[in-house]
DNA sequence: GAATTGCATGTAAGCGCTTTCATCCGTGGA
DNA sequence: TCCACGGATGAAAGCGCTTACATGCAATTC
């Protein structure tokens, strides 16, 4: 059955030297005789060793654990496509290190004091944060407190915190410019929800694109959406509604760009033939939908990456306090532009 | 900054108790007086104190941590539509106990090695195990080695395991049934992989309800496929080409349904007037798509509650071992059958 | 009123580890 | 040959908690 797992103990006594140079092996101290540490290690692998975490931490006062927090009132999070390879890259990326991930979810009032108040307490040794509504005060709460802490996306506009984000400006502004650069005449968008910093950062790359190429914003080219398919389908028929004589758009993500595509062939407009369309993020419908979905990619893996390496300089230096990493996009070309 | 945590003597002080009343208050001991627990309970609040995990576990021998392993050599489960609202099922359900969730992904030989490891190691106090391909090692070892584990899905046959499932042979069964009722005389299927259980069993539902309407298994109305859009797509064309006059299939999930609608809408066959389609699990698309899917859910809360409860339960009680539960499904009317 | 009981509370050991400090041994210089 | 030195190793304390056991007090019994 079930074995009580070996001490420290045990296996100073089997390769006959004290816990304290078994200790020392273990966490890698130089100060080890070569042929002591091999004698300690052929012990610890005879005996399937693994360091006690409790005891551990119960005197290094780290927990060698990092959470990954999702602070969201609703369940929003669990349908961003990302939320997934977010979590395996973060997971591959302390893959071999001692580290484990723990989840803590925070929806509701009671459960984000409740996180809070965990996290304060030393029982996680960094944080990963996503959260999606610019309000959250956790973002805050937990960098005043001194714990080292990783944002997913930018904070707010004068919020000073370590983050990654994807360089959804830029992202967007390439889309737009390739269909400006096209030779479409009539180029609107459908935006994210302005109150998240994709949704804005997006919308002003959009506007970047159109002062490059010396045009003025048009605010009947402008809908708003939450990100949701349905409300891309709506804000395409609103765009068309007003005019008639579109022939590109810029959607601020794919599920939007899906919704806007299954609008417009609703409505006999070939894509891209008389209307082109960007979306973003490229998520995997994105390439089978009719005609294939032209979209701006993100380097998701290099993002995790960055952000699991961010909060490990973190842990280990403090004194890191605001570097943020912005990851470029990249153009994917498909039918549909 | 970073306070140091208060310990259990600072309360014991501050209530003039000692630690050993303390503990027991914190602890729910029934053998404390009720002005005494009152008293802890202010200076536990005053000082805001929360226990010290590792010190706890250190003595108790447990962990207060439960850990969901993605058991997969492939990043297959992360496009799993169901994996996020398994991961908030759990979740919400522990979010008034002390347990923690920690993730834990294997892919790979050495990660499952270290995985294995670490939990024989008895560093969770039990396991949530999704893994989806047939031959997984882990369940067995697990369970062998005296680990609380439950199974998300049936463990294939003859492996005696805690699980819970949907009762896919159910849906299945009731899907094609009421393909079948509603006149339709030529029913096929796409199937998922078999070697799969939820694969076999949506595939056993069909002609369970075949049988039951005293018809035979034909094989040419059967096409497999591998749970993906594309596959779908693919399948459903090859259907046709050997039965140009099915009227009516019924497809083991939804994107592949979504696919098979697709493929449909390209032939110019209308659904569900000349073929109707049902797919399974619900997925957010499905009330969306041209025209709306009807399909089987599965009650994904319920699933999870049942998960976690059923992990408690063999967490404080060994001998309960292989209990199961499979829930109920139930057809969703929309408009494509 | 003394002996007994029962219950609330306190004392203290010890969980497995890291780390400080002391100890020991071999080396090289005088 | 002796001493000083430095580097490897060991002894032991202590991290914050739970719990077996001891203790003390009040209530109960005769």
């Amino acid at each position: 059955m079930r074995r009580p797992a070996p001490t420290l103990e045990e296996v100073a006594r089997l390769a006959a030297v004290s816990t304290a140079t078994v200790s020392r092996v273990v966490n890698r101290s130089p100060k080890v005789r070569p042929d002591t540490r091999k004698a300690v290690e052929k012990a610890i692998a005879h005996l399937g060793y693994v360091p006690n975490r409790a005891a551990r931490s119960l005197v290094t006062k780290r927990t060698d654990t990092i959470a990954l927090v999702v602070s969201e009132s609703e369940s929003r999070v669990f349908s961003d496509p990302f939320f997934p390879s977010i979590m395996q890259g973060i997971s591959s990326a302390i893959a071999d290190t001692e580290l484990q991930l723990l989840l803590l979810l925070a929806r509701g009032e009671r459960e984000h004091v409740k996180v809070e108040r965990y996290i304060r307490h030393g029982h996680v040794d960094g944080v990963i944060l996503m959260s999606l509504h610019g309000d959250d005060p956790l973002p805050r709460a937990l960098t005043e407190a001194g714990i080292p802490t990783v944002l997913s996306g930018r904070p707010r506009p004068g919020e000073r915190l370590p983050y990654v984000d994807a360089d959804n400006r830029g992202g967007a502004r390439a889309a737009t410019s390739h269909l400006l650069s096209a030779g479409r005449g009539k180029v609107g968008t459908i935006t994210g929800p302005l109150d998240m910093t994709v949704g804005v950062d997006r919308f002003e790359g959009y506007t970047d694109a159109l002062r490059d190429s010396g045009q003025r914003l048009r605010k009947g080219l402008v809908e708003h959406g939450d990100f949701s398919k349905e409300a891309g389908a709506r804000a395409m028929k609103a765009l068309l509604r007003r005019h008639p004589a579109l022939d590109g758009v810029f959607v601020a993500n794919d599920p939007m760009a899906i919704g806007a595509l299954e609008t417009l062939q609703a409505l006999g407009r070939r894509v891209p033939d008389d209307v082109a369309v960007i979306g973003f993020d490229d998520v995997a419908d994105a390439a089978t939908t009719n005609p294939p979905l032209t979209t701006v990619r993100q380097p998701l893996e290099v993002m995790t990456e960055a952000m699991a390496e961010l909060l490990l300089r973190r842990i280990d230096d403090a004194s890191v306090d605001d570097e943020f990493v912005v990851c470029p996009t990249r153009l994917i070309h498909r039918a549909s532009a």
